[in-house]
DNA sequence: TTGTAGGCGTTATCAA
DNA sequence: TTGATAACGCCTACAA
């Protein structure tokens, strides 16, 4: 086992003063150069890595990033989160910022679990998924002052606070689009009860798009909550009722249910779902894929941005879908 | 934004020292009972946190314990490791650690890693997923004392640290067994070329079940890297060449392939997968499943107790999968 | 340009 | 049983 290495076991070794090391890693612009290296060289003989938490003390920064982990739900949504987690670690890594994970069941828990983590780990920054009307979440680290980046656009109030977003509609827009450019007129939609900023967002690519091209599309679309089995259900009434020839879907999941009410019909009707989750890649369903990585990337650039007190020019960011093309249209 | 309490804050309202607020806190028990509560409501009205980096100084211990989160390879089997990964944060909650994330491409960058989160962070302990034979990473723990548990059991030599892993043998023997029970008796299996410990354990299972029933698994199984084209091929491959009236997989990934292939045979070619990944849920496709979540928290509480220094009388858990039974049998 | 002194919040040691 | 003192490793002021 390796003795411990301090700032004091570098200076001894350069044969300068422990303030002198602490200047090469914190200002080295103001080290004559010839000590500089001395130094340098000292600390790579030595292996030497700055103590976080004594660091931490005096400065009062963790370099500490935190992110809900959520339960898996029905496990094909939560790959979205995954994808996002996976790219915010390796993104921060490079910034020079560790991910630490917390769990919650609801915004009040989750609020008390901010208190927490900021009093006892001194955390420097959240990234908050998820966010919808009124959040209480982003409130609540406004007022404290704590840097935060949204991973979803705050849908009451789209100033208030940095944010990095997929533009939903659009993808649902370019989904109908290549509906109705293969001839399709009566496209449904399936989605989400209105309400949610998220759902209602997709939902309106959809309209638009119809409207856009004199297609009414009153009477062909239907809302449920997530679900395969709630996809299936609501598809298998739209086709009924509505007679579609083509269906886009909020999720996956309601997509990978349309497929199942859609089936042995002829002509066939034509299924695009969202998120192009792996389930979308490994039936071969057509789906509106989101820029995670670069989502991730974007969160991590405002947030270091907030933390190196830099204002940015733009502290918004929406991020274009792109429609993945597969067997089912 | 609220003043930060710290423990000096806490003594003065209690009217006692500093270091009697410690003990409270680390050793209540020599503490009278008058001053104790007195420290403690003080504790509480004035919503006093330890300070972690404080407290590390000191006692040398963060209360961290790291993860590695991998890069989502073909995002079905990825979901096997994000369900272990949630399930491990939230029982390292509930246990008072909390979870770092960091990524590394190879063991030898994972190492690297070790040693940074290590000094810069002085991480409690490391949880390994992913072992294989002759695996650097925890020799490399090992040989430094650095407390580590891994989820998956080391092939070379079972006792040489503590791990919590998944009888795959059983699994895939339970799924034989049932295939057997139903009749069938040319059994086949699509697993991955032979060295990998998982893979060798999932094909074990197959194979001494066949045996035991009298059926000489000869010619029987199939060797593939991981993926769905991969599973189509050579299920296709001994489809042809060696009539499987049925066939297990070591993998969803591969039974999804294999499900492509055996598509309108007659008499219906039952296809059992592995790892009830959402997927398999999604597509009624039969799997053996993992007790992620229990594994997950079998892993903390072999921590805890290395962490804690007591020394359980068992340091090695296997646990039973169960078989998911759905359409595709 | 380099060195000295002090303190961040906590706990271990030892004395009262 | 409680309290004073020192120390963990680092950084910021200030002095040399």
């Amino acid at each position: 086992m390796p003795e411990k290495v301090t700032i004091a076991t570098v200076a001894r070794r350069a044969r300068v003063s422990r303030q002198t090391v602490s200047n090469v890693l914190n200002a080295p612009h103001i080290v004559r150069e010839e000590t500089r290296l001395r130094v340098q060289e000292a600390i790579a003989a030595l292996g030497y890595r700055a103590n976080q938490a004594a660091r931490q003390m005096r400065t009062g920064r963790s370099r500490l990033i935190a992110v809900r982990i959520e339960p898996t739900r029905d496990g094909i949504n939560g790959s979205v989160l995954d994808r996002f987690l996976h790219g915010l670690t390796e993104t921060a890594e490079t910034a020079g910022y560790r991910t630490m994970l917390y769990t919650a069941t609801d915004d009040q828990q989750e609020i008390a679990t901010y208190d927490d983590l900021l009093s006892s780990y001194e955390l420097d920054a959240f990234v908050l998924t998820g966010t919808d009307h009124g959040d209480p979440r982003t409130a609540w680290l406004a007022a404290r002052g704590v840097p935060f980046v949204t991973f979803g656009r705050p849908w009451d109030a789209p100033e208030s606070h940095p944010w990095v977003d997929v533009d939903g509609a659009a993808g649902t827009a370019a989904a109908t689009a290549h509906l109705l450019a293969a001839g399709h007129r009566r496209i449904g939609f399936v989605g989400w009860p209105a309400g949610s900023g998220v759902g209602d967002d997709r939902r309106t690519g959809w309209h638009r798009s119809l409207v856009a091209a004199g297609v009414d599309p009153v009477g062909l679309d239907r809302q449920t909550p997530d679900g395969i089995a709630e996809g299936e259900r609501v598809a298998r009434e739209l086709l009924d009722r509505a007679t579609p020839t083509a269906l886009v879907c909020a999720s996956d999941s309601l997509a990978l249910g349309a497929l199942q009410a859609v089936r042995a019909r002829t002509p066939a009707v034509p299924v695009i779902g969202f998120d192009d989750t792996p389930v979308a890649g490994a039936i071969g369903l057509s789906s509106v894929s989101q820029p995670l990585g670069e989502a991730a990337a974007r969160c991590v650039d405002l947030l270091t941005a907030v933390l190196d007190g830099s204002h940015p020019a733009t502290d918004h960011v929406l991020l274009q879908p792109s429609l993945v093309l597969r067997h089912t249209t």
